[in-house]
DNA sequence: CGAAGTTACTTTATGGCGTAAGGAGTCGCA
DNA sequence: TGCGACTCCTTACGCCATAAAGTAACTTCG
């Protein structure tokens, strides 16, 4: 996990918040050469190196590099590497929607939030490197709570609960995003595809432990009454053989786990409904 | 997320399984000096460093000053840092229970596995930062989830489901853990508690979001509703002052969720039992 | 007994990282 | 015409993982 703000939190509040912008209106230089770059546009080019090469990537070199400049450069706009990351997560955070129509009631609204948070996850999936304890305190952060806030309040549920399911929501919504995020790092940094990783370690498990089933019989039993591994894949259904193993995977528990999901919220809501409020 | 086990998956899985020992069966030293490590005693070594100063403080050099020897030392006994890691997860999955008590039904079962697990993500916080998708395949690894999916299967519910669920349970449970061990780390780090960080920031989001309220409707509403904000320490109560801000609220993120969670099993469980098994 | 071969471990070196320190050039304003 | 503020660069330091090569300890074979 990546830490970030350390620093200055003045600073780093208005950086977040854009807060120095008012200082300079529109084109008031002042002396010293004119600036080249500006916050955004190294953010800009920070949240590229991390979307195309992964968090492990993002130096301050290669955002330098990317725009022309050096490394140091880049401290003149920005603290630390540590800011950075905040506004970079805050800024990217600006993608997801905020609105959802809520004529399908709130288990609909849950439902599309989640998908599209999902996938807002695989586009920038360094978001989920970035740590969520002391939370990046931005704007567009805080607007995409706000957006899972309201369609929970549709619940009708107490305002405790709405701040615990949405902490729930969000730890299932990045534990799936983070599964498949790291099966397809995995796959481009080694070159090997989940198949073929799985059919190695399979036969190699083999030698090592060939009395698996009876040290973990459970296991075996949930293998054998469920879909085969990879090795053999099915020659039928033809179309969705393009999906990796372990992705296809992950998004049937995402699948899975937010029906689980909301029919225990709606449980929840039954049980408020029949006790008084 | 760190990544892991890139290399030799012969070697690898040999490794895991302590494979190679029989080569050598008791005292038989064979040519040249002999060994004053040993790749149990590294792992031990390496998770200790983890534990006690956290997964950014685990460099080979720190794990090898422990021992007494230098950074290439280890190199002799592991073939790189992904595999050490590798070693050190599946070593450490072994204090996980494997026993639960089944006469309380699968309700109790799970509850006291997520509890447990919670509390072994927080003694060692590092695990939750080696990545999931392609697992690690040890002995220990497997056996953990042996015992979750045993857990599952008192439900009654069909091999796929099982699957899923289990990978929902491990990601509410990994995230809640997640919440809580950055929230530690970050108060070590910066030696500022929770409350005093979050009140500096919010002085300041203050000063810098003046409109937040009607920006962000939804999220003050709830805030009103719910318990205030640490800034305002409820006198009354003793005894649970001494656990941090974010701690609480995680905790009660965890046991909400959990809730939720087994509802929505319950829910399956039944519709499952309506629909002819 | 002594040489050869094998192994444990060290030293040294390479190319990465974040960032502190100091210098060079550019511009607005006095 | 400077002065001071400002952007951006070069250099340097101490970290990191690990490749390569050297040293010393030990067994085995001649």
């Amino acid at each position: 996990m990546v830490f970030a703000g350390q620093g200055d939190a003045r600073r780093s509040m208005s950086l977040l918040w854009r807060a120095d912008r008012p200082e300079r209106p529109e084109r008031r230089p002042g002396p010293g050469p004119r600036p080249g770059l500006s916050v955004d546009a190294i953010v800009t080019a920070a949240i590229a190196v991390a979307d195309e090469d992964g968090m492990a990537a993002l130096s301050m070199r290669a955002v330098g590099e990317r725009l022309g400049r050096t490394a140091m450069a880049l401290y003149t706009y920005v603290p630390s590497k540590s800011e950075l990351l905040d506004l970079m997560y805050d800024a990217v955070h600006a993608e997801l929607p905020t609105e959802y129509d809520g004529s399908g009631g709130w288990r609909a609204g849950l439902t599309g939030w989640a998908r599209d948070t999902l996938e807002f996850h695989l586009r920038h999936p360094w978001v989920l490197q970035v740590s969520q304890a002391r939370p990046v305190l931005g704007p567009h952060a805080y607007a995409g709570l706000d957006t899972l806030v309201r369609l929970l309040t549709a619940t009708g549920l107490e305002a405790r609960a709405l701040r615990r399911l949405a902490g729930t929501l969000t730890h299932f919504v990045r534990g799936c995003a983070g599964t498949v995020a790291e099966a397809r790092q995995a796959a481009a940094a080694t070159g090997e595809s989940d198949e073929a990783w799985w059919f190695a370690r399979s036969a190699l498990l083999g030698e090592v432990a060939p009395d698996f089933a009876d040290r973990y019989p459970s296991l075996a039993a949930m293998e054998t009454g469920s879909a085969p591994r990879p090795p053999a894949p099915d020659p039928g259904e033809g179309g969705e053989a393009a999906v990796p193993y372990l992705e296809r995977e992950a998004r049937e528990t995402f699948d899975a786990g937010l029906d689980v999901l909301l029919d225990g919220i709606e449980a929840a809501v039954r049980h408020a409904g029949a006790t008084g409020r």
